[in-house]
DNA sequence: TATTGTTATACTCTATAACTATA
DNA sequence: TATAGTTATAGAGTATAACAATA
């Protein structure tokens, strides 16, 4: 049988969150499951990972970026997303150009086929963004949006994106 | 040298979001990042991964509680549950009483032990959450928690947890 | 037959560190 | 010597499915 996530029709106990309630590690662990869960079916469909997505909506808003800055904007490591642009690059979602001005870097940008997976990923988040917070009115997303916007810029702290 | 998260001062551009900015997909991503980047310290130091602190927390403000029921309650699968409970048990921070009435079951309570470690990991993880958030003031945390637990409370949407 | 919990397995995500090539 | 990116490896988190014991 599918193990499904539990429904648990028995108990149905209604569990109390105590001083979890208010804890923003608790919250985020459990906020962060319900929107893996919703997406996880589409997201495959799409032939990516969930970090993958994020990575083409960065280049797609900041072509030419380093994977060092998107590594630092997502608090990601960067051998991470060495990983995950490089099956990016494979599939000819994304370019790298070397910098003349310092080859170190490599310039990332968007290819063609890119921008197309790009278009139709971002229809699909965007709706299931909508449908996570549902149960929120318009006033309620914004605040609920700008209140994360500023708890994360003030843990980035190091300015490298435009968060606030 | 050592591979931190990157501090970037050579280019320090600063990244726009574009269509993310507002999509919770991204920002509980990178939220949950922020919050495990500076929790790995001290949960490591109380020998515990984060998700058994969760578990201890939950045990504590519901004694008796089922393994299902805490799968429910966090979107974990039991199998998930299982393992992490199996670990704090063989440390004797949490006991599993076979239930008289339904021996399926177990019923799980925290030990003398459990209940000294869960009250120095409630300090951490209190003063851990107070810091994450402190740039907001009182009625803005208290409006993120509220946001973020209706949006939870509608997507778990069975009632297993009292979050609205 | 359905449910609680266990076990096994695989994939994703994150952390660490040594390495290269450039500067 | 410092930085951008690569590679390798390990640990943590999650998904799936088959299984035993119980109802």
């Amino acid at each position: 049988m599918k193990d499904r996530p539990v429904a648990n029709t028995t108990a149905k106990r209604r569990l109390k969150l105590g001083i979890l309630r208010g804890n923003i590690g608790y919250l985020t662990r459990v906020v962060r499951n319900v929107v893996r869960h919703s997406s996880g079916a589409f997201v495959g469909e799409l032939g990516f990972v969930t970090g993958q997505i994020t990575l083409l909506g960065l280049i797609a808003a900041n072509e030419g970026v380093s994977q060092n800055d998107l590594a630092a904007a997502l608090l990601m490591r960067k051998s991470q997303v060495t990983g995950l642009i490089q099956d990016l690059v494979e599939r000819d979602y994304v370019i790298r150009v070397e910098m003349g001005t310092d080859r170190r870097f490599n310039a990332l940008s968007l290819t063609r086929s890119g921008k197309q997976v790009w278009r139709r990923a971002r229809e699909r988040i965007t709706c299931h963004s909508d449908s996570v917070v549902e149960a929120l009115d318009p006033a309620e997303r914004d605040e609920l949006t700008r209140l994360l916007c500023k708890v994360i810029a003030h843990n980035l702290k190091d300015g490298e994106v435009d968060f606030e």
